[in-house]
RNA sequence: GGAGAGGUGGCGGAGCCUGGUUGAACGUGCCUGACUCGAAAUCAGGUGUACUCGCAAGGGUACCGUGGGUUCAAAUCCCACCCUCUCCGCCA
């Protein structure tokens, strides 16, 4: 959510973050209704303040005629007050709804446009040239008895999916090397609940409704299962004023991920790559405005970090506008070469690292305490979030099998991987 | 799932029976100053959040889990809901 005051002073650009988002919104409508909230509210101030005299005044002894004039003007500033209330929670729902409506500002270098228009930053490392014929990563992994996905059909459905053997390892291995990368650099390990309450969801800037809604809600319980850890990292310190010397707080969260993918259906849809659940270890960062870039920056180099080591050839793509969403100031996502690829243009995701300044941080209610100076008073103020993929494990899984594949079917695990792993080597079966 | 207790300021904890001067005693923590070579101890003052008006100093309004009710007036009385804790049972 945006802060209300900015509304006339920026509008300009809010209207042109919407156009670029490929978002509909009309920002006059919002800022008249921010307008029309504030006259109400003052007007029910003072309302209320000539009541508050009043009450104060009939403390004493009256007798029985100014008792009763006493209380027939009291009567009539209680009815007052019910009605201006009434009135200003009507306009404040509707602002809510306006500014709800509005998507965080655009950082000026995030390339306008749609899905397409992405902007490459780097590459690292170079596409493998194979001298044989590669195989995508459902054949490698049946081959290798690492996966089943027709049972897991007939338990749990379409898209999910059972490991198994190396498999089941790597996925440990994965969680825990990728912790230690980043544990290393004063990130604080959690983990995390899978589920979380409908309104934090909301306030990080999710949708937990509706029909095309991404998140699972379990029936008759207000919960939902989470799509990222970073609902449940997040929302830790909603409500809360942290003190100024906590920040950067970073945190690496581990969490099971489930997405209903709805829509989704026929869409890259082999295998692993797009799943109904998966493990992942996010990083969250709540930081003071001014160092939030600087956050999001330090973000990308953790995850590339972690990618080098993978030995994975990826590259680093600044995300376009209308592909953003409406919490992030910018983003920045890491695409591994995946050989399996080949039309669907050799690359997928598997990182995401957003900065979304105080869009989160004010639904969610943190900010922190500014030490003051000089004995100066001070204002709390919201601290910026930011969030980004340590290791996401059904697509490291893709990303490494197609990579380190072997002539004979067998894998190869990256150095780094191998004390985590306790092999260099997957098959051949 | 059964029974009970409770939700007040950074924390602890009064107030609620007996409604008004209580944004809230007291303690503690924190900040500033004094004393000290420095620290501890001690003493004095300050110290909630949000919105809003103001260049500022400062002012206004709201908030004692949430919502509703009674009343001229509610942290205090009534109702509903949410949440937390303890004990028992059950499962891991």
């Amino acid at each position: 959510m945006l802060d209300p005051r900015l509304l006339e002073e920026r509008r300009d650009e809010i209207v042109e973050s919407c156009r670029a988002r490929h978002l509909a919104a009309d920002v006059d409508a919002t800022i008249a209704l921010y307008r029309e909230t504030n006259a109400l509210r003052t007007a029910l101030n003072e309302t209320n303040r000539r009541r508050n005299e009043h009450q104060k005044a009939g403390k004493g002894k009256l007798d029985p005629a100014a008792r009763e004039a006493h209380t027939a003007e009291g009567r009539r500033l209680k009815d007052t007050v019910a009605v201006q209330e009434e009135g200003l929670r009507a306009a404040e729902i509707a602002l809510e709804r306006g500014l709800r409506a509005l998507p965080n500002f655009l950082h000026p270098e995030s390339p306008r446009g749609g899905e397409a228009d992405f902007k490459v930053l780097a590459t690292s490392g170079e596409p493998r040239r194979f001298d044989f014929e590669p195989k995508d990563h459902l054949a490698l992994a049946t081959a290798l008895d690492l996966v089943d996905f027709e049972r897991a059909a007939k338990v749990a459905g379409q898209k999910f999916y059972y490991l198994k053997r190396e498999a089941a390892l790597l996925e440990l291995a994965l969680q825990r090397f990728a912790l230690d990368q980043i544990v290393a650099e004063g990130f604080l390990p959690i983990v995390t609940p899978d589920l979380a309450r409908p309104d934090v969801i909301e306030g990080l800037g999710f949708s937990p409704r509706g029909e095309e809604s991404q998140i699972y809600s379990i029936a008759g319980h207000d919960l939902c299962l989470i799509g990222t850890a970073e609902i449940t990292l997040g929302g830790l310190y909603a409500d809360s004023i942290l003190a100024e010397e906590e920040l950067p707080l970073k945190l690496a969260g581990i969490s099971h991920c489930f997405r209903t993918e709805a829509g989704a259906h026929g869409r890259e849809s082999r295998g692993l790559y797009r799943v109904h659940q998966f493990s992942k270890v996010e990083m969250f960062v709540f930081c003071r405005p001014e160092e939030s870039e600087a956050q999001h920056a330090e973000l990308l180099r953790l995850e590339r970090k972690i990618w080098d080591a993978l030995e994975i050839p990826y590259r680093v793509i600044d995300i376009a506008s209308a592909d953003l969403g409406a919490p992030a100031y910018r983003k920045f996502d890491l695409e591994a070469w995946m050989p399996s690829r080949g039309e669907a243009g050799d690359w997928g995701e598997i990182t995401s690292t957003s900065n979304c300044t105080d869009f989160q941080a004010r639904r969610l209610k943190i900010r922190f305490r500014r030490t003051r100076e000089g004995g100066e008073s001070h204002r709390n103020e919201l601290v910026h979030t930011l969030n980004g993929t340590a290791i996401a494990n059904a697509r490291a899984l893709v990303a490494i099998l197609e990579n380190h594949q072997q002539r004979d079917g067998s894998i190869r695990i990256p150095t780094a991987l191998v004390p985590y792993l306790g092999t260099d080597r997957i098959g051949p079966r």
